[in-house]
DNA sequence: CATGAATGAGCATTCATTCAT
DNA sequence: CATGAATGAATGCTCATTCAT
């Protein structure tokens, strides 16, 4: 369970001061990050914005990479608790779907734009750090999976055994668009129209997994 | 039907040897923003790859912005021409949806690398440019509003009308999403797969606009 | 009397056409030049602003410094031939410093940023055409070496004769300070104030050359 | 009595190393401003030349220009304190104006190249800095006013009150055509004979402001 | 631990000039 | 004679990173 960076090495020993400067680091880059993007954002510019010196600053990470990925984690990681908070053993399959849903669009409105950073900056990412991000991503996606798989085994929710993985990563799609194409969504919807009709369309997919693939369209 | 790009001036006169050196560099530019991005890519890279001279490249561009442009102009019109290309005023509305939506998966495969760039480096260009490329967004978007429409009128697709623009955006993200996912997504299933449970489940969506929404479930 | 600039080799035959085509190059130059300097012009920019394509003006100079000179020369025989205009035989010494100077002044304020061109750009020439332009601005000081001879001759200027060289040189620059001076001058004075004061100023000079130097005051 | 150049920032802290950094590029500057001009010195020149490596160079400067300005601004107060070292309370107006016209001319030759530098590149500036660079003229321009004012008061100086404005102008003028026509008057004559002459033909405006202005002879 | 001055490889872009048509 | 596309060396400037203090 512990999620202190240990990816990223630091000249400093003292942990607890690690934590808290890498803190200060992350909420100064996110800010300019956001803003700018990562590129056009200098190493100098953060560390005046988190209030540390380049020098102190370079003490607690390696690279500028290294700070993309700690606001990554970052980001991911409150993501996460935000749907876990709302988990709960003795919901039924589609109670925790339900909740979850509404807590994903929620947290999708919430953090937007941290989550459209993730979402455009990802690629920036070094190969290594970058798996580490994607895989954060998948875990998250997985709390979907199991929430639909206690919904089949529970009978609350119908779904092809095979496309729950598929439906799971739709789920996140799904939520995330909201934070990506609302340039245009946001001109029709406001956040409580957008989740209501989301979830209603979602809903639909569990009743009827219809035979509409008779023969080649094309 | 011209499409031109006026938007990009040049200090070349030759209308035709404008058109022909852009696709140049659209070709080389995008076999380098695939490989290592927008930022990483450098002017020299470009013209090189091109097989222009970089004070040539700079004849029909004026930064390295509108070479971004330039590509994700190409990509965006060339996505749009495969869709184009099985749009028949014949077909009902169903029948025009299950084959734009069987293009539009195969065209994302196709173009697996294109979309992902779009995806990925529309952000970094200049507002103004940004906004047109946003709009062809649209517009491709549009195409499946149009599909929508139509099966309502002639009854082949039910669907909440207010629904269905929320619904051509998802058409176009489920789309998407073979590019920007593929790294999980591709683990699991081949495109075939991935079409016909993609298009099983949105067509699922058409049959129960479901009562789900009963209560708050937070 | 010949002007024609041979020290400029042209790849054209035609001199009617050389001189006409030089004369486009000098005046659409000239205009760049007044509002941008020398360097902050592009060989293009004059091409276009004097309606000739880069090719063909490339083919009456051979450089772009060519120009320049081709200008500063413009520049000096449209001074001389204003100075010339009033020069007259008959007039005696005295008149003809009065009419030149009066002329002096009025043709500074007309050509004031043609002459401050000259004054900010000579420098910008190569050895070789910078000996030229200035040869050009000492014969024009010459003509005021004339007139004070004129004048002391027929009794009407009184000069120490080895101070008629800096004399001519002084009322020169006394006259060009109303171009590269102007931005504080024009505060304080117009062409008509400025030309009486600077006149019964140098005209004082020739009634006594009084003994002050008396003694080193340092 | 600061005149540290605060219109330049610093991306350096250190107030004392900005001071001695800046002597250090203004130095090296000058030599290569002297030499070749503004435009055709390059700005990894100037580095070498004053020993600094470009960045470092650029941790001092904004632009190019900004070196431009600070060899302007240094020229211009080394002039300045030449001329207020020999200014004396005690000493009647024309005592005054006697001293400051020799060490004007003393110091126009011995900054021979650097006076000439300002008159040649003052034009260089950006429009701001070139406000600045100019009102310093004026100042300079000012102090001989004071010395007029002062000789008209104590009844040692005799001129035209509303020419007292022109005449501190002329005598700048006079005294920075020993830079800017030297190629003419170094042939002629050396220093000593120039402010011989010069002070001679100056003073002998006191005594007559003349009427010669008698009729227009155009 | 903290600081911030120093570094220089690297980048986007320009522009005088040429030369094939 | 006229044209304008092509060229690439050269330029001003940036910025991630280091390291002496």
């Amino acid at each position: 369970m512990k999620k202190k960076s240990k990816l990223i090495p630091s000249m400093i020993k003292d942990e607890r001061l690690i934590e808290q400067r890498r803190q200060q680091i992350i909420e100064g880059a996110v800010r300019l990050f956001v803003k700018k993007g990562f590129y056009k954002t200098t190493t100098r510019e953060i560390a005046k914005e988190c209030g540390l010196s380049i020098g102190t600053m370079y003490e607690y990470i390696q690279t500028k990479e290294d700070v993309l990925y700690l606001v990554c984690e970052y980001i991911h990681s409150e993501l996460e608790k935000r749907l876990l908070k709302v988990m709960n053993e003795e919901d039924s399959g589609i109670e925790s779907l339900l909740k979850s849903l509404k807590k994903l669009f929620c947290a999708m409105d919430e953090m937007r734009s941290l989550v459209l950073l993730i979402y455009q900056e990802t690629k920036s990412l070094p190969r290594d750090k970058m798996k580490y991000v994607l895989s954060k991503e998948e875990e998250i996606t997985n709390l979907f999976v199991r929430i639909l798989e206690k919904g089949m085994k529970d009978g609350t929710i119908q779904i092809d055994a095979s496309s729950i993985n598929l439906m799971a990563h739709n789920i996140m799609v799904i939520g995330q668009m909201w934070t990506f194409r609302h340039w245009a969504l946001g001109r029709e919807y406001d956040l409580e129209e957008f989740t209501k009709r989301q979830m209603s369309l979602l809903l639909g997919q569990f009743t009827a997994g219809g035979e509409w693939n008779a023969g080649d369209p094309t």
